[in-house]
DNA sequence: GTCAATGCAAATCCTTTGCATTCGG
DNA sequence: CCGAATGCAAAGGATTTGCATTGAC
């Protein structure tokens, strides 16, 4: 019962941790196809959600109704997630270290990483466009 | 065109107000009917929508596939949001001041209270059962 | 050859829309 | 009365499941 590589799973996994835009699976089975990958819908929702379940990945639900994905990486490349109310992009906060130090007082929380930390506003955009 | 007053905004409000448990629109719906007010699901999410729109309440996306729905209250009763990945269950986390003062600092992206923070994580309970 | 992985179609679930009916002012 | 609000039924859209086929080992 040993899992087996496939095309598939290794195209996820590489496009997730090279991608900074928080792609749906929607998104991922696009890229899939234009590098020449078959990859349908169903299994991309099954790999990423395995990716999460093995704590490689992250889900971002966002105000558009559906869920992004987001690659966990190390923590000095970690971040919160910021998502506009408005336009539905995702925005990264590198972030200072308040949040840090209040992720380690609190043990009730068990909290994986700073990318489990989304933040919903108005972006500066949006702001604007009033 | 002045809004009319029903019996099912006022409930949905009242109950809102009242509840610290993040309801969905089926619970909202459910309540109504419990308490004899007829209240249809279309009609729960058309007024817990536009409460949203007035500012009144804040959408809580949960992992469970299911927007919830918490009023909006004065800063000094604010709080985060903390969505256990494993059980769904959202928590109120009362919080120090590390997190108002990040708020303040960075102009670009607007946020309309702490209840518009939400972390992801593992709550107490799911740890134990690890 | 086995059996896990894939992917289509269908099912499911949450949320919104269309529209006829109800009811507040 | 008038037209906004309700709520049923149906549509819409994201995600999951069933199952026959494919392909990794």
């Amino acid at each position: 019962m040993a899992l087996r590589h496939t095309k598939q799973k290794e195209f996820v996994s590489r496009f997730l941790e090279a991608s900074f835009s928080h792609p749906t699976a929607y998104d991922v089975a696009l890229a899939a196809k234009e590098e020449g990958i078959s990859l349908g819908i169903t299994s991309a929702y099954r790999i990423l959600n395995s990716l999460v379940e093995e704590g490689k990945a992250v889900k971002v639900p966002s105000v558009d109704g559906m869920v992004h994905f987001d690659f966990k990486r190390d923590d000095d490349k970690s971040h919160i997630h910021f998502v506009c109310q408005k336009c539905g992009r995702i925005f990264d906060l590198r972030e200072e270290k308040s949040f840090a130090s209040f992720l380690q007082a609190d043990k009730r929380f068990q909290i994986g990483s700073l990318q489990d930390i989304i933040i919903y506003g108005i972006c500066e955009d949006c702001q604007k466009k009033k």
